[in-house]
DNA sequence: TACGTTTGCCAACACGCGTTGACCAACAAG
DNA sequence: CTTGTTGGTCAACGCGTGTTGGCAAACGTA
């Protein structure tokens, strides 16, 4: 509350430079992992000195934070006939992934610093297990499912987008959506085999 | 030839040490990474002193490179009935990753090391692949083949054992065994679909 | 014009890293 | 006992890191 009439904060002349930063920032971490994503190396690319980040950002940590702040939201499924949704949830994934790079950053880091891993855990528990307890046969096997389901798609992005094996990233979309999705639909609706 | 009777290598005093250091070093990469996972911390770890690392290994690259240098070979899988290599798969990774460390830290470190990352890729070529060849239908597609196998199986792995999810740890054998198993042998010998 | 705030750059700090070479103790051979 | 080799410790180097505080220019306002 600062009296004035504006409720929201006014934009400021810097926004420009923290939205650089924090492109820059999206990539390198994305692009080397967060110990070798060096704060010089991002203000470097980001054209700004150093000590900017921190004015901005508090601390790498912060930065990272930021960095990686967004919500892989599923769709609105509810209106998917059952019977496709391994087929839409592979196909969501896809795009998600292709379009911005904080998910390979969110895997990156993930695979050293456990607080990144929680953070994907959290997208388990808080979108693929209600999910999996809403379209599966039985509510308490929900858990496992989801993580079958965690352990495919995640799969498929660590060979093409981190690991990048040429024979993954040779796949069209349309080959993963066919081959995917019917191990998808298994893992979420299949009787207990 | 140093002119004594001994061919090989004599056993020398210093073996024991050796050992320690590459044990010490093993479950350090494998806990933090390769940046993490820093020379003087494995030293401590060994009981020695940092600079006998340098001295067995040269480097950190050569230690880290003694550290992985396993080679998950296949199972003589020619003699089993076609119709199960699926499950047998899965579980020989599974039991192949349970009781060494070293393909946990080959993934962390992969993850932002490109020559680790390419020794994993080496596996994919050199096993995975000529066996999508014996067994599947279209030896052109045997790539594509694989590559579906390995995502599966290093999904598995990267929710189980690098991003230690709860929902991934609690999944018993035979219960992947039971769910891989299957999406394994779809992708190695079911037709395109 | 004068003044306080914002935006940015520069130089430096303390720290941990991989790596090196000098030095000492234990052992084997003469 | 002496001598050369091996196993191991210690202290230090150069470097890059995250982070900090001071200072100069640009800006908005009166």
């Amino acid at each position: 509350m600062t009296g004035s009439t504006e409720n929201q904060q006014a934009a400021r002349r810097s926004d420009a430079t923290r939205a650089t930063i924090l492109a820059a920032a999206r990539e390198r971490f994305a692009a080397d992992g967060y110990e070798k994503a060096t704060i010089r190396a991002i203000a470097r690319d980001a054209n700004i000195d150093p000590s900017m980040v921190m004015r901005y950002y508090g601390n790498k940590a912060g930065l990272f934070a930021a960095a990686v702040a967004i919500d892989p939201g599923l769709p609105s499924l509810s209106v998917e006939p059952r019977e496709a949704i391994g087929r839409t949830l592979v196909r969501h994934f896809l795009t998600l992934w292709e379009e911005n790079g904080e998910l390979t950053a969110l895997i990156r880091v993930g695979a050293t610093d456990p607080a990144a891993a929680e953070r994907m855990q959290s997208v388990l528990r808080e979108q693929l297990i209600p999910l999996a307890r809403r379209v599966g046969p039985a509510p308490e096997q929900a858990p496992a499912r989801a993580a079958l389901c965690a352990s495919a798609v995640l799969g498929l992005a660590l060979t093409r987008y981190v690991l990048r094996f040429p024979e993954s990233m040779a796949l069209g979309h349309n080959e993963i959506v066919d081959w995917l999705g019917p191990t998808l639909q298994r893992y979420l609706t299949a009787p207990t085999p």
